[in-house]
DNA sequence: CAGTTACATAACTGGAAGGTTATCTGCCTA
DNA sequence: TAGGCAGATAACCTTCCAGTTATGTAACTG
């Protein structure tokens, strides 16, 4: 499941889109507009976020409304989460650097 | 840079190289034994670890140790804090509806 | 019912990813 | 100095990815 979270997070179109369905709801005509792309290249990339389970998607006559799904983020971030206090060490160690010079 | 990051954490075998150099250096050999894959593969995952910042390399007589590099993992883990008030925005929901169950 | 809107699907293309084997380089050691 | 060890690089293959255009389909609208 991170292969698809981190592969699907690797793309900056998908970020934004992401990033824009943080504000609520949007079609796909909508998530489309901001890019020089066509719709069906917008289409392929909801499908990668679908299958990643970071978007999930209803139905509203011809529309399909797209929402944020947070789980596979959270997931995401407790992973990175693991790693937390190894940069946090490097903080501690400027710190120290930067008390030493007063 | 974040599209460089994610599309490195993308990959298993990177993830727990990752994971290896959590707790100290490595030479790639070391690196490599795990894995059922040849020693040039690792070196090329390697070679995207670095680009990507997620390692620095240094030199001793043949070997070349790798260290984890913690920049590029708090940045990932900062963009990922943007959504972060998502989820939890879901957990406060499930709360009140088992609450409300009570 | 004809046309239009909203989106999905198909087929193609160029380039990057991830793996392989074979070979080269640099450094240590006997 | 000859040989071996650690690792990088090259050349190649196959599969996936991100985009395209063209076409299909379901639902609304006049």
């Amino acid at each position: 499941m991170l292969d698809a979270t981190f592969a699907a997070l690797a793309d900056p179109t998908r970020r934004a889109i992401l990033a824009r369905l943080a504000q609520g709801e949007a079609t796909v005509t909508e998530l489309a507009a901001p890019f020089a792309m066509s719709q069906p290249a917008i289409s392929k990339h909801l499908k990668v976020l679908e299958k990643a389970g970071l978007i999930t998607r209803g139905r509203d006559a011809q529309r399909r409304p797209c929402r944020l799904a947070a789980e596979p983020l959270e997931e995401a971030t407790q992973w990175l989460a693991g790693y937390r206090e190894f940069w946090e060490a490097r903080y501690r160690q400027l710190d120290a650097v930067l008390k030493g010079m007063e």
